[in-house]
RNA sequence: CGGGGUGUAGCGCAGUUUGGUAGCGCGCUUGGUUCGGGACCAAGAGGCCCCGGGUUCAAGUCCCGGCACUCCGACCA
Protein backbone atom coordinates (compact mmCIF):
# COMPACT_ATOMS: atom_id res chain seq x y z
CA UNK A 1 0.00 0.00 0.00
CA UNK A 2 1.27 3.34 -1.02
CA UNK A 3 1.52 6.31 1.97
CA UNK A 4 -1.60 8.61 1.29
CA UNK A 5 -1.24 12.61 1.40
CA UNK A 6 -3.80 14.01 3.51
CA UNK A 7 -5.15 15.87 1.10
CA UNK A 8 -5.01 14.06 -1.60
CA UNK A 9 -8.11 14.47 -4.26
CA UNK A 10 -9.71 11.00 -4.18
CA UNK A 11 -12.95 11.87 -6.33
CA UNK A 12 -11.74 12.73 -9.92
CA UNK A 13 -15.42 13.29 -11.12
CA UNK A 14 -16.31 16.33 -9.12
CA UNK A 15 -14.71 19.73 -10.24
CA UNK A 16 -12.21 21.20 -7.72
CA UNK A 17 -13.43 23.51 -5.32
CA UNK A 18 -11.39 26.37 -5.90
CA UNK A 19 -11.10 25.80 -9.57
CA UNK A 20 -14.70 26.39 -10.22
CA UNK A 21 -16.76 27.33 -6.67
CA UNK A 22 -19.72 27.08 -8.98
CA UNK A 23 -19.43 23.91 -10.77
CA UNK A 24 -18.50 22.38 -7.78
CA UNK A 25 -21.32 22.85 -6.11
CA UNK A 26 -23.50 21.53 -9.25
CA UNK A 27 -21.32 18.70 -9.24
CA UNK A 28 -21.57 17.57 -5.39
CA UNK A 29 -25.30 17.63 -5.35
CA UNK A 30 -25.43 15.50 -8.48
CA UNK A 31 -22.83 13.04 -7.47
CA UNK A 32 -23.82 12.77 -3.59
CA UNK A 33 -27.22 11.45 -4.78
CA UNK A 34 -28.87 15.03 -3.34
CA UNK A 35 -30.73 15.65 -6.32
CA UNK A 36 -31.79 15.34 -9.86
CA UNK A 37 -33.29 17.38 -12.35
CA UNK A 38 -37.00 17.05 -13.66
CA UNK A 39 -38.74 18.04 -16.89
CA UNK A 40 -40.01 21.15 -15.87
CA UNK A 41 -37.99 24.26 -15.83
CA UNK A 42 -35.89 25.03 -12.15
CA UNK A 43 -37.63 21.71 -10.18
CA UNK A 44 -35.33 19.68 -8.92
CA UNK A 45 -36.45 15.93 -7.37
CA UNK A 46 -34.93 15.67 -4.12
CA UNK A 47 -33.29 11.55 -3.23
CA UNK A 48 -33.41 9.77 -0.48
CA UNK A 49 -30.28 10.68 0.67
CA UNK A 50 -31.26 14.84 0.19
CA UNK A 51 -34.55 14.35 1.30
CA UNK A 52 -33.52 12.77 4.40
CA UNK A 53 -31.51 15.47 4.93
CA UNK A 54 -34.06 17.86 4.67
CA UNK A 55 -36.16 15.26 7.50
CA UNK A 56 -33.59 15.61 10.12
CA UNK A 57 -33.54 19.63 9.67
CA UNK A 58 -37.56 19.07 10.17
CA UNK A 59 -37.39 16.64 13.07
CA UNK A 60 -35.09 19.02 14.95
CA UNK A 61 -36.82 22.23 14.64
CA UNK A 62 -40.22 20.91 14.17
CA UNK A 63 -39.46 19.52 17.92
CA UNK A 64 -37.89 23.10 18.91
CA UNK A 65 -41.19 24.95 17.48
CA UNK A 66 -43.49 22.81 19.32
CA UNK A 67 -41.43 23.18 22.85
CA UNK A 68 -42.10 26.84 22.25
CA UNK A 69 -45.86 26.66 22.05
CA UNK A 70 -46.36 26.60 18.14
CA UNK A 71 -48.79 24.39 16.34
CA UNK A 72 -48.57 22.76 12.53
CA UNK A 73 -51.43 23.48 10.34
CA UNK A 74 -51.98 23.08 6.87
CA UNK A 75 -53.07 25.30 4.54
CA UNK A 76 -54.01 25.60 0.71
CA UNK A 77 -51.71 25.51 -2.25
CA UNK A 78 -54.18 28.27 -4.05
CA UNK A 79 -54.45 32.03 -3.53
CA UNK A 80 -57.07 33.99 -5.35
CA UNK A 81 -55.87 36.98 -7.06
CA UNK A 82 -57.83 38.84 -5.06
CA UNK A 83 -56.79 37.78 -1.63
CA UNK A 84 -53.00 38.29 -2.58
CA UNK A 85 -54.01 41.28 -3.34
CA UNK A 86 -55.49 43.07 -0.58
CA UNK A 87 -51.80 43.90 1.36
CA UNK A 88 -50.40 46.36 -1.12
CA UNK A 89 -47.20 46.07 -0.78
CA UNK A 90 -46.64 42.25 -0.09
CA UNK A 91 -48.51 41.51 -3.34
CA UNK A 92 -45.93 44.72 -5.37
CA UNK A 93 -43.04 42.03 -3.60
CA UNK A 94 -44.01 39.01 -4.96
CA UNK A 95 -46.22 39.55 -8.18
CA UNK A 96 -43.53 39.39 -10.40
CA UNK A 97 -42.55 35.97 -9.45
CA UNK A 98 -45.64 34.29 -8.71
CA UNK A 99 -47.57 31.09 -11.03
CA UNK A 100 -51.33 31.37 -11.90
CA UNK A 101 -53.84 28.78 -12.63
CA UNK A 102 -56.30 29.71 -14.77
CA UNK A 103 -58.43 26.70 -15.60
CA UNK A 104 -59.69 23.75 -13.56
CA UNK A 105 -61.07 20.63 -15.37
CA UNK A 106 -62.04 22.00 -19.08
CA UNK A 107 -63.51 24.92 -17.00
CA UNK A 108 -61.75 28.33 -17.32
CA UNK A 109 -61.74 30.21 -13.87
CA UNK A 110 -63.99 32.91 -12.74
CA UNK A 111 -60.66 34.34 -10.53
CA UNK A 112 -57.26 32.78 -11.15
CA UNK A 113 -55.80 31.29 -8.54
CA UNK A 114 -51.84 31.65 -7.61
CA UNK A 115 -49.52 29.13 -6.35
CA UNK A 116 -48.75 30.10 -3.12
CA UNK A 117 -45.29 32.11 -3.43
CA UNK A 118 -45.80 32.43 0.72
CA UNK A 119 -48.87 31.98 3.14
CA UNK A 120 -49.46 35.01 5.15
CA UNK A 121 -52.41 36.00 3.35
CA UNK A 122 -54.51 32.32 3.86
CA UNK A 123 -52.79 32.85 7.16
CA UNK A 124 -54.48 36.05 7.71
CA UNK A 125 -57.90 35.02 6.21
CA UNK A 126 -57.73 32.36 8.51
CA UNK A 127 -56.84 34.47 11.66
CA UNK A 128 -59.80 36.36 10.53
CA UNK A 129 -62.32 34.09 11.20
CA UNK A 130 -61.15 32.28 14.21
CA UNK A 131 -59.71 35.22 16.42
CA UNK A 132 -62.40 37.39 18.55
CA UNK A 133 -60.92 37.54 21.64
CA UNK A 134 -57.71 38.17 24.17
CA UNK A 135 -58.28 35.05 25.21
CA UNK A 136 -58.03 33.93 21.66
CA UNK A 137 -54.17 34.89 21.30
CA UNK A 138 -51.62 34.28 20.99
CA UNK A 139 -52.06 32.60 17.94
CA UNK A 140 -48.84 30.21 17.24
CA UNK A 141 -49.59 28.29 13.76
CA UNK A 142 -46.79 26.79 11.56
CA UNK A 143 -47.14 24.66 8.44
CA UNK A 144 -44.25 22.26 6.61
CA UNK A 145 -44.88 22.28 2.63
CA UNK A 146 -43.86 23.42 -0.21
CA UNK A 147 -44.10 27.01 -2.38
CA UNK A 148 -43.90 28.18 -6.19
CA UNK A 149 -41.64 31.40 -6.81
CA UNK A 150 -41.21 31.86 -10.80
CA UNK A 151 -37.51 32.74 -10.07
CA UNK A 152 -35.60 33.77 -13.24
CA UNK A 153 -32.65 31.62 -12.81
CA UNK A 154 -32.36 28.39 -10.62
CA UNK A 155 -29.80 26.78 -8.58
CA UNK A 156 -30.28 23.09 -6.78
CA UNK A 157 -31.43 24.17 -3.27
CA UNK A 158 -30.63 27.76 -3.50
CA UNK A 159 -33.11 28.91 -5.64
CA UNK A 160 -35.36 26.47 -7.22
CA UNK A 161 -39.07 27.31 -8.47
CA UNK A 162 -40.46 24.87 -5.85
CA UNK A 163 -38.92 24.85 -2.58
CA UNK A 164 -39.41 23.20 0.74
CA UNK A 165 -39.84 25.19 4.01
CA UNK A 166 -41.96 26.14 7.01
CA UNK A 167 -43.40 29.07 7.64
CA UNK A 168 -44.34 30.05 11.11
CA UNK A 169 -47.76 32.55 11.47
CA UNK A 170 -48.01 33.96 14.54
CA UNK A 171 -50.64 36.37 15.82
CA UNK A 172 -50.00 38.67 19.14
CA UNK A 173 -52.32 41.06 21.74
CA UNK A 174 -49.51 43.26 21.95
CA UNK A 175 -46.40 44.65 19.70
CA UNK A 176 -43.94 43.68 22.49
CA UNK A 177 -45.10 40.48 22.44
CA UNK A 178 -45.25 40.39 18.64
CA UNK A 179 -41.83 41.63 18.63
CA UNK A 180 -40.30 39.14 21.24
CA UNK A 181 -41.69 36.24 18.91
CA UNK A 182 -39.79 37.85 16.31
CA UNK A 183 -36.48 37.58 17.97
CA UNK A 184 -37.01 34.39 19.99
CA UNK A 185 -37.56 32.38 16.41
CA UNK A 186 -34.48 34.15 14.64
CA UNK A 187 -32.56 32.83 17.66
CA UNK A 188 -34.06 29.36 16.86
CA UNK A 189 -32.72 29.11 13.67
CA UNK A 190 -29.35 31.03 14.40
CA UNK A 191 -28.58 28.17 17.51
CA UNK A 192 -29.87 25.66 15.20
CA UNK A 193 -27.04 27.09 12.22
CA UNK A 194 -24.82 27.16 14.54
CA UNK A 195 -24.87 24.10 17.21
CA UNK A 196 -26.42 22.18 14.53
CA UNK A 197 -25.50 22.84 11.21
CA UNK A 198 -22.30 24.21 12.53
CA UNK A 199 -22.43 27.29 10.04
CA UNK A 200 -21.84 30.29 12.28
CA UNK A 201 -23.68 33.46 11.33
CA UNK A 202 -24.58 36.94 11.42
CA UNK A 203 -27.78 38.15 13.04
CA UNK A 204 -29.16 41.36 12.25
CA UNK A 205 -31.87 43.59 10.84
CA UNK A 206 -32.57 43.58 6.84
CA UNK A 207 -32.48 47.37 5.44
CA UNK A 208 -35.87 48.86 4.43
CA UNK A 209 -34.71 48.01 0.80
CA UNK A 210 -34.52 44.10 1.71
CA UNK A 211 -37.10 43.32 3.94
CA UNK A 212 -39.73 41.32 3.04
CA UNK A 213 -42.96 42.80 1.02
CA UNK A 214 -45.09 43.87 3.69
CA UNK A 215 -43.04 43.66 6.73
CA UNK A 216 -42.24 46.85 9.60
CA UNK A 217 -39.03 44.77 9.98
CA UNK A 218 -37.09 41.84 9.08
CA UNK A 219 -34.63 40.27 10.48
CA UNK A 220 -32.11 37.42 9.50
CA UNK A 221 -29.09 35.19 9.92
CA UNK A 222 -26.39 35.40 7.46
CA UNK A 223 -24.07 32.98 7.07
CA UNK A 224 -20.44 33.05 4.64
CA UNK A 225 -20.29 30.68 2.04
CA UNK A 226 -16.58 28.96 1.38
CA UNK A 227 -16.39 31.17 -1.64
CA UNK A 228 -16.89 34.55 0.71
CA UNK A 229 -20.53 34.93 -0.89
CA UNK A 230 -23.38 35.46 1.78
CA UNK A 231 -26.07 32.96 1.81
CA UNK A 232 -29.54 34.54 3.69
CA UNK A 233 -30.26 31.17 5.75
CA UNK A 234 -33.67 31.98 8.01
CA UNK A 235 -35.82 34.85 7.69
CA UNK A 236 -38.14 36.21 11.05
CA UNK A 237 -40.41 39.21 10.67
CA UNK A 238 -42.47 41.56 11.96
CA UNK A 239 -45.81 43.03 10.83
CA UNK A 240 -47.12 45.42 12.99
CA UNK A 241 -50.83 45.33 12.72
CA UNK A 242 -50.31 46.10 8.77
CA UNK A 243 -51.44 43.13 7.50
CA UNK A 244 -54.34 42.68 10.71
CA UNK A 245 -55.56 45.90 9.13
CA UNK A 246 -55.68 44.99 5.52
CA UNK A 247 -57.43 41.69 6.29
CA UNK A 248 -59.75 43.25 9.09
CA UNK A 249 -58.73 40.80 11.69
CA UNK A 250 -59.77 42.20 15.05
CA UNK A 251 -59.99 41.30 18.46
CA UNK A 252 -61.49 42.51 21.93
CA UNK A 253 -59.12 43.43 24.04
CA UNK A 254 -59.25 43.32 27.81
CA UNK A 255 -60.32 46.63 27.83
CA UNK A 256 -63.34 46.12 25.91
CA UNK A 257 -61.41 47.61 23.19
CA UNK A 258 -60.92 46.18 19.55
CA UNK A 259 -57.78 46.04 18.44
CA UNK A 260 -55.62 44.94 15.72
CA UNK A 261 -53.56 41.80 16.46
CA UNK A 262 -49.59 41.99 15.95
CA UNK A 263 -48.34 39.56 13.58
CA UNK A 264 -45.04 37.69 12.30
CA UNK A 265 -44.02 35.35 10.16
CA UNK A 266 -40.61 33.24 9.76
CA UNK A 267 -38.71 31.41 7.50
CA UNK A 268 -36.60 27.91 6.80
CA UNK A 269 -35.85 26.05 3.74
CA UNK A 270 -34.52 23.52 2.15
CA UNK A 271 -31.95 26.08 0.85
CA UNK A 272 -29.89 25.33 4.05
CA UNK A 273 -28.76 22.57 2.32
CA UNK A 274 -27.32 24.41 -0.15
CA UNK A 275 -25.15 26.35 2.91
CA UNK A 276 -24.08 23.14 4.61
CA UNK A 277 -22.63 22.17 0.97
CA UNK A 278 -21.19 25.63 0.41
CA UNK A 279 -19.26 25.67 4.06
CA UNK A 280 -18.35 22.90 5.15
CA UNK A 281 -17.76 20.82 1.54
CA UNK A 282 -14.78 20.25 0.26
CA UNK A 283 -12.66 18.35 -3.00
CA UNK A 284 -14.02 15.01 -2.04
CA UNK A 285 -17.72 15.37 -1.70
CA UNK A 286 -20.25 16.55 1.18
CA UNK A 287 -19.04 17.40 4.43
CA UNK A 288 -22.45 17.11 6.61
CA UNK A 289 -22.64 18.28 10.59
CA UNK A 290 -23.85 15.02 12.56
CA UNK A 291 -26.95 16.64 13.63
CA UNK A 292 -28.67 16.03 9.81
CA UNK A 293 -26.39 13.47 8.63
CA UNK A 294 -28.21 10.41 7.28
CA UNK A 295 -25.73 8.70 8.11
CA UNK A 296 -23.35 9.25 11.12
CA UNK A 297 -21.24 6.58 10.64
CA UNK A 298 -20.33 4.04 8.28
CA UNK A 299 -18.74 0.74 9.27
CA UNK A 300 -16.80 -1.20 6.99
CA UNK A 301 -15.84 -4.51 7.28
CA UNK A 302 -12.41 -5.51 5.78
CA UNK A 303 -11.37 -8.67 4.22
CA UNK A 304 -14.49 -9.63 5.62
CA UNK A 305 -15.33 -12.89 3.15
CA UNK A 306 -12.47 -15.19 5.10
CA UNK A 307 -13.20 -13.75 8.03
CA UNK A 308 -17.15 -14.77 8.90
CA UNK A 309 -16.13 -12.86 12.62
CA UNK A 310 -15.56 -9.88 11.09
CA UNK A 311 -18.98 -9.40 9.39
CA UNK A 312 -20.72 -10.75 12.65
CA UNK A 313 -18.76 -8.30 14.71
CA UNK A 314 -19.66 -5.24 12.28
CA UNK A 315 -23.13 -6.03 12.63
CA UNK A 316 -23.17 -6.05 16.48
CA UNK A 317 -21.78 -3.07 16.50
CA UNK A 318 -24.36 -1.24 14.29
CA UNK A 319 -27.36 -2.73 16.73
CA UNK A 320 -25.27 -1.63 19.59
CA UNK A 321 -24.58 1.97 17.90
CA UNK A 322 -28.36 1.92 16.49
CA UNK A 323 -29.43 1.11 20.21
CA UNK A 324 -27.29 3.92 21.64
CA UNK A 325 -29.00 6.30 19.10
CA UNK A 326 -26.44 6.47 16.64
CA UNK A 327 -27.69 6.39 13.67
CA UNK A 328 -25.23 4.24 11.01
CA UNK A 329 -25.07 1.62 8.25
CA UNK A 330 -23.00 -1.70 7.94
CA UNK A 331 -21.73 -1.98 4.04
CA UNK A 332 -20.90 -5.62 3.12
CA UNK A 333 -21.57 -4.90 -0.25
CA UNK A 334 -18.44 -6.25 -2.72
CA UNK A 335 -17.27 -3.39 -3.69
CA UNK A 336 -13.39 -2.64 -2.84
CA UNK A 337 -12.95 -1.30 0.45
CA UNK A 338 -11.01 1.56 -1.21
CA UNK A 339 -14.28 2.48 -3.45
CA UNK A 340 -16.13 2.25 -0.62
CA UNK A 341 -13.76 4.90 1.42
CA UNK A 342 -14.04 7.16 -1.70
CA UNK A 343 -17.82 7.00 -2.01
CA UNK A 344 -18.52 7.98 1.83
CA UNK A 345 -16.55 10.55 1.73
CA UNK A 346 -18.27 12.19 -1.19
CA UNK A 347 -21.48 11.50 0.72
CA UNK A 348 -20.10 13.74 4.13
CA UNK A 349 -20.43 10.61 6.51
CA UNK A 350 -18.93 12.10 9.27
CA UNK A 351 -17.14 9.32 10.58
CA UNK A 352 -16.44 6.01 9.01
CA UNK A 353 -15.54 2.60 11.43
CA UNK A 354 -13.37 0.45 9.88
CA UNK A 355 -12.83 -3.45 11.44
CA UNK A 356 -11.07 -5.76 9.95
CA UNK A 357 -9.14 -9.19 10.61
CA UNK A 358 -6.34 -7.20 12.87
CA UNK A 359 -8.75 -4.82 14.83
CA UNK A 360 -10.32 -8.32 15.67
CA UNK A 361 -6.96 -10.02 16.90
CA UNK A 362 -6.58 -6.34 18.76
CA UNK A 363 -10.10 -5.63 19.95
CA UNK A 364 -10.12 -2.60 18.34
CA UNK A 365 -11.87 -0.40 15.46
CA UNK A 366 -10.26 2.09 12.94
CA UNK A 367 -12.27 5.13 12.88
CA UNK A 368 -11.52 8.44 10.53
CA UNK A 369 -13.11 11.57 10.32
CA UNK A 370 -14.89 13.05 7.45
CA UNK A 371 -13.16 16.35 7.67
CA UNK A 372 -9.59 15.75 8.17
CA UNK A 373 -9.21 11.86 7.59
CA UNK A 374 -7.41 11.65 11.16
CA UNK A 375 -7.61 7.85 12.14
CA UNK A 376 -7.97 6.90 15.76
CA UNK A 377 -7.97 3.42 16.84
CA UNK A 378 -10.22 3.05 19.68
CA UNK A 379 -11.37 -0.33 21.67
CA UNK A 380 -14.11 -1.92 20.44
CA UNK A 381 -15.96 -2.01 24.10
CA UNK A 382 -15.58 2.06 24.55
CA UNK A 383 -16.77 2.93 21.04
CA UNK A 384 -20.43 3.48 22.01
CA UNK A 385 -19.19 5.98 24.58
CA UNK A 386 -16.64 7.47 22.40
CA UNK A 387 -18.61 8.40 19.11
CA UNK A 388 -20.50 11.07 20.78
CA UNK A 389 -17.24 12.42 21.63
CA UNK A 390 -15.94 12.37 18.31
CA UNK A 391 -18.71 13.49 16.75
CA UNK A 392 -18.84 16.64 18.59
CA UNK A 393 -15.61 16.83 17.90
CA UNK A 394 -15.77 17.18 14.68
CA UNK A 395 -18.62 19.52 14.66
CA UNK A 396 -16.50 21.87 16.62
CA UNK A 397 -13.92 22.06 14.31
CA UNK A 398 -16.39 22.27 11.05
CA UNK A 399 -17.54 25.29 12.71
CA UNK A 400 -14.12 26.58 13.75
CA UNK A 401 -13.11 25.71 10.47
CA UNK A 402 -16.31 28.00 8.69
CA UNK A 403 -15.71 30.66 11.43
CA UNK A 404 -11.92 31.46 10.35
CA UNK A 405 -13.20 31.28 6.86
CA UNK A 406 -15.27 33.76 7.91
CA UNK A 407 -13.05 36.26 9.52
CA UNK A 408 -10.37 36.05 6.88
CA UNK A 409 -13.06 37.05 4.40
CA UNK A 410 -14.89 40.07 6.47
CA UNK A 411 -13.23 43.27 6.29
CA UNK A 412 -14.20 47.27 7.39
CA UNK A 413 -13.87 50.00 5.07
CA UNK A 414 -14.16 53.81 5.89
CA UNK A 415 -14.08 55.32 2.61
CA UNK A 416 -15.53 54.53 -0.30
CA UNK A 417 -12.06 53.73 -2.20
CA UNK A 418 -11.42 51.24 0.63
CA UNK A 419 -14.81 49.64 -0.20
CA UNK A 420 -14.41 49.31 -4.00
CA UNK A 421 -10.23 47.92 -2.95
CA UNK A 422 -12.01 45.27 -0.82
CA UNK A 423 -15.01 44.11 -2.92
CA UNK A 424 -12.62 44.08 -5.95
CA UNK A 425 -10.02 41.92 -4.36
CA UNK A 426 -12.93 39.29 -3.59
CA UNK A 427 -16.18 38.45 -2.29
CA UNK A 428 -16.42 38.25 1.58
CA UNK A 429 -18.39 41.03 4.41
CA UNK A 430 -17.15 44.16 3.73
CA UNK A 431 -18.31 46.34 7.45
CA UNK A 432 -18.82 50.13 6.98
CA UNK A 433 -21.09 52.91 8.47
CA UNK A 434 -23.96 53.97 6.66
CA UNK A 435 -26.15 56.96 7.03
CA UNK A 436 -29.64 55.10 6.28
CA UNK A 437 -30.28 56.86 2.76
CA UNK A 438 -31.46 54.36 -0.30
CA UNK A 439 -29.68 56.42 -2.42
CA UNK A 440 -26.28 55.33 -0.31
CA UNK A 441 -27.24 51.95 -0.38
CA UNK A 442 -28.15 51.49 -4.23
CA UNK A 443 -24.75 53.77 -4.84
CA UNK A 444 -23.32 50.42 -2.92
CA UNK A 445 -24.47 48.13 -5.67
CA UNK A 446 -23.54 50.43 -8.58
CA UNK A 447 -20.28 51.22 -7.30
CA UNK A 448 -18.78 48.21 -5.49
CA UNK A 449 -21.35 45.46 -6.59
CA UNK A 450 -22.50 45.14 -3.22
CA UNK A 451 -25.81 44.62 -1.51
CA UNK A 452 -26.82 45.21 2.52
CA UNK A 453 -26.61 41.60 3.94
CA UNK A 454 -27.84 43.30 7.43
CA UNK A 455 -27.28 45.12 10.18
CA UNK A 456 -25.89 43.60 12.59
CA UNK A 457 -27.27 43.16 16.49
CA UNK A 458 -23.58 43.29 17.38
CA UNK A 459 -22.80 46.87 16.25
CA UNK A 460 -19.19 48.53 16.33
CA UNK A 461 -18.40 52.40 15.66
CA UNK A 462 -16.12 52.37 12.90
CA UNK A 463 -16.22 55.89 12.00
CA UNK A 464 -18.30 58.68 12.32
CA UNK A 465 -19.73 58.90 8.75
CA UNK A 466 -21.09 57.16 5.23
CA UNK A 467 -18.60 56.33 2.75
CA UNK A 468 -20.73 57.11 -0.04
CA UNK A 469 -21.98 60.20 1.38
CA UNK A 470 -20.10 61.77 4.18
CA UNK A 471 -23.04 62.37 6.08
CA UNK A 472 -22.86 61.57 9.95
CA UNK A 473 -23.75 57.57 10.24
CA UNK A 474 -24.24 55.63 13.11
CA UNK A 475 -25.29 52.49 11.59
CA UNK A 476 -22.96 49.71 10.71
CA UNK A 477 -24.18 47.55 7.88
CA UNK A 478 -22.18 44.43 6.17
CA UNK A 479 -22.50 44.40 2.92
CA UNK A 480 -21.34 41.08 0.25
CA UNK A 481 -22.89 39.62 -2.33
CA UNK A 482 -25.75 37.11 -2.28
CA UNK A 483 -26.81 33.73 -3.34
C1' C B 1 -34.69 38.56 -19.19
C1' G B 2 -29.53 39.51 -21.90
C1' G B 3 -24.64 37.21 -23.28
C1' G B 4 -21.70 32.60 -23.64
C1' G B 5 -21.53 27.02 -23.33
C1' U B 6 -23.83 22.16 -23.49
C1' G B 7 -27.57 18.27 -24.76
C1' U B 8 -25.21 11.02 -28.11
C1' A B 9 -26.18 4.19 -23.00
C1' G B 10 -26.69 5.23 -15.70
C1' C B 11 -21.97 8.75 -15.60
C1' G B 12 -17.90 11.13 -18.44
C1' C B 13 -17.15 11.86 -23.47
C1' A B 14 -15.69 11.00 -29.10
C1' G B 15 -18.24 11.18 -33.67
C1' U B 16 -21.08 16.82 -36.45
C1' U B 17 -16.06 20.48 -40.01
C1' U B 18 -16.73 16.97 -45.23
C1' G B 19 -24.50 13.49 -44.49
C1' G B 20 -23.64 6.84 -45.73
C1' U B 21 -23.94 0.19 -40.36
C1' A B 22 -24.14 4.01 -33.10
C1' G B 23 -18.62 4.30 -30.70
C1' C B 24 -14.94 4.59 -26.34
C1' G B 25 -13.88 4.61 -20.93
C1' C B 26 -16.22 3.94 -16.33
C1' G B 27 -20.52 1.89 -14.27
C1' C B 28 -24.38 -2.26 -14.76
C1' U B 29 -25.56 -8.04 -15.20
C1' U B 30 -23.56 -13.22 -14.74
C1' G B 31 -19.49 -16.53 -13.27
C1' G B 32 -14.73 -16.78 -10.97
C1' U B 33 -10.44 -14.77 -8.32
C1' U B 34 -9.96 -10.57 -4.84
C1' C B 35 -10.71 -7.17 -0.54
C1' G B 36 -6.72 -2.09 5.27
C1' G B 37 -7.47 4.11 -0.19
C1' G B 38 -11.83 3.87 -6.20
C1' A B 39 -9.05 -4.66 -7.66
C1' C B 40 -8.66 -8.36 -11.83
C1' C B 41 -10.20 -12.07 -15.70
C1' A B 42 -14.10 -13.77 -18.91
C1' A B 43 -18.85 -13.45 -21.06
C1' G B 44 -23.13 -10.26 -21.64
C1' A B 45 -27.06 -6.42 -21.49
C1' G B 46 -28.04 -1.54 -22.35
C1' G B 47 -29.55 4.04 -27.65
C1' C B 48 -36.72 8.08 -29.89
C1' C B 49 -28.19 10.61 -30.77
C1' C B 50 -33.22 16.56 -26.10
C1' C B 51 -38.13 17.63 -28.81
C1' G B 52 -40.86 19.29 -33.39
C1' G B 53 -40.64 20.63 -38.40
C1' G B 54 -37.72 20.91 -43.04
C1' U B 55 -33.81 19.60 -46.98
C1' U B 56 -32.09 14.79 -48.99
C1' C B 57 -32.19 8.41 -52.02
C1' A B 58 -30.13 8.86 -46.97
C1' A B 59 -29.69 13.29 -41.00
C1' G B 60 -26.47 12.22 -34.58
C1' U B 61 -24.26 15.31 -38.58
C1' C B 62 -27.19 20.44 -42.77
C1' C B 63 -31.51 24.37 -42.18
C1' C B 64 -35.72 26.53 -39.13
C1' G B 65 -38.34 26.59 -34.47
C1' G B 66 -38.76 24.99 -29.48
C1' C B 67 -37.22 22.83 -24.62
C1' A B 68 -33.85 21.74 -20.75
C1' C B 69 -29.31 22.18 -18.18
C1' U B 70 -25.06 25.24 -17.14
C1' C B 71 -21.79 29.69 -16.44
C1' C B 72 -21.66 35.20 -16.20
C1' G B 73 -24.85 39.37 -15.57
C1' A B 74 -29.82 41.55 -14.49
C1' C B 75 -33.91 40.33 -11.41
C1' C B 76 -35.08 38.12 -6.78
C1' A B 77 -37.55 38.33 0.90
Amino acid sequence: MTAMKKDEKLVQEITSRDVDFARWYTDIVKKAELIEYSSVRGCCVIRPYGYAIWENIQKILDTRFKELGHENVMMPMFIPESLLQKEKDHVEGFAPEVAWVTQGGSEQLAERLCVRPTSETLFCEHYANIIHSYRDLPKLYNQWCSVVRWEKSTRPFLRTAEFLWQEGHTMHATPEEAIAETEQMLNVYADFAEGDLAIPVLRGRKTDKEKFAGAEATYTIEAMMHDGKALQSGTSHYFGDGFAKAFDITFTDRDNQLKHPHQTSWGMSTRVIGGIIMTHGDDNGLVLPPAVAPIQVVILPIAFHKNPAVLERAHALAAELKAAGIRCKVDDTDASPGWKFAEYEMKGVPLRLEIGPRDMENGVAVVVSRDNREKNTVALDELTAKLPELMEAYRARLYEKALQNREAKTTAAVTMDEVKAQSAAGNGFIKTMWCGDLACEEAMKEQAGLTSRCMPFAQEQLSDVCPVCGKPAKTMVVWGKAY
